[in-house]
DNA sequence: AAGCACTTTCTTAAAATAGTGG
DNA sequence: CCACTATTTTAAGAAAGTGCTT
C-alpha cells in the first residue's frame, strides 16, 4: 500500500493524536535514537544552508563535522571569480 | 531472515529571513 | 538601527526505507 494513504489512514484513526511538532530546548539530545534522527535531519539541513550561503552571497564556505566522535562529514564550496 | 545503524518521507508547527515603516 | 509582520524554510516525531553484517 502506498505510504501516503496509510498515514492519512492512521491520521484519520487517530483524530488529532499526532504529537505535533515541539519547542525544542538547546541542550543535549538524551535519547540516542532521537539524537541520530535528528543529527542526520539538521546535519542536511546545514549542508544545504552552506551552500545557499556561499552562492548567495559569493561566499566560500568550509564545514565540518564529526559525528559520531570519529566519523567526518565535511562540505566545501568555493566560488570563482 | 533478522538485527542494527543510519537516512528519508510525511505533515505541519517552529524558526529564520525578507520586507516594511517608524 | 529596531520592531513588527508576512513569507519561506527548517526540522520534530513517527514510521518506513536502505544497506550492511552475521
Amino acid at each position: 500500500m502506498e505510504r501516503r494513504v496509510e498515514l492519512d489512514m492512521l491520521q484519520q484513526e487517530k483524530k488529532g493524536t499526532k504529537r505535533k511538532r515541539e519547542r525544542v530546548e538547546l541542550r543535549r539530545i538524551e535519547d540516542r535514537t532521537s539524537r541520530q534522527v535528528r543529527f542526520s535531519k539538521r546535519r542536511s539541513g546545514l549542508f544545504k544552508k552552506a551552500y545557499k550561503l556561499s552562492v548567495l552571497c559569493d561566499a566560500q564556505v568550509a564545514l565540518v563535522v564529526f559525528f559520531p566522535a570519529g566519523r567526518l562529514h565535511k562540505f566545501t564550496f568555493a566560488v570563482s571569480r
